[in-house]
DNA sequence: TAAGACCCTGGAGCCGCTACAGGGTCAAGC
DNA sequence: GCTTGACCCTGTAGCGGCTCCAGGGTCTTA
């Protein structure tokens, strides 16, 4: 129930210090101390990290959980919020799949240029390089 | 031919900070300076920075476009380093879509969990991201 | 001679941590 | 009672790749 960082951490999997830094940045709240002043978490500590950490798993940035976690402090509003967040989130994901694969494909037919071994002076990537970006 | 540093941004589309960047982080050389102490360019710098610029834009880091570049200043070797080198580079670019493409068809099921608007209290989607990161 | 466009340096800030240095606390073993 | 070693604390700096700012200097044009 009553445990230090380094339990939290362990129970979680995140690192202590990224602890301290969301305790820092506000994600989470600053706990109680011991007489020594060791930070003492408890269970409902071990739900707010999971949280923000199984969001971080889903690439959403800090603002965007912090805004999430703003939403479950008002449980009696709609949750359309959080439904639009998570769209934005998902439509993000989608364009970096698309820039990714028009560059994958760059990057492929520049691969071609050179598809064997030369001397550096003849190199067909090189070259390609050497032209201005918008060149073909 | 010989210009300032206001005239090779707007030829290459870099801002100017960013190419004092590149100057002291060693991926330009420095350039002569005018009596009044003014960065003077010419078509060799606009190669360069053209260069690094293209490589930028295939999402290269800047420690493999140094690399890319030490290449091309040894032009009697073979160019099998700069074909390993983009290769590694498309393979890291391909471990990224599919990274991403799971992520998708993750938040893709969150987002199911919510089909229409709740109360936050009753919104599935949080629910769900409450839940340990590893859980179903 | 004054305005305004351009340039200079040095330093701080962005994100999301991570990695120190230099100290304090606490429990177990001798 | 004293030492060892595991754990904790704060504060600061670093990563990459820029970007922005303050506070100044220079050069061209009117």
């Amino acid at each position: 129930m009553n445990m230090k960082i380094g339990e939290l951490a362990r129970i979680t999997g995140a690192q202590i210090e990224t602890i301290r830094y969301y305790e820092r940045t506000g994600l989470m709240s600053a706990p109680p101390r011991t007489e020594g002043n060791y930070r003492i978490y408890g269970d409902k500590h071990v739900a707010r990290l999971s949280f923000i950490l199984h969001c971080r798993t889903l690439g959403m940035a800090l603002d965007d959980i912090r805004q999430l976690l703003g939403f479950k402090d008002a449980p009696q509003e709609s949750c359309g919020n959080v439904n639009r967040l998570l769209e934005d989130h998902i439509a993000l994901v989608r364009e970096r799949i698309r820039a990714l694969h028009a560059l994958e494909t760059v990057l492929q037919q520049l691969r071609e240029q050179c598809p064997d071994a030369r001397t550096v002076k003849d190199c067909g990537i090189l070259k390609e390089l050497s032209e201005p970006s918008g060149a073909r």
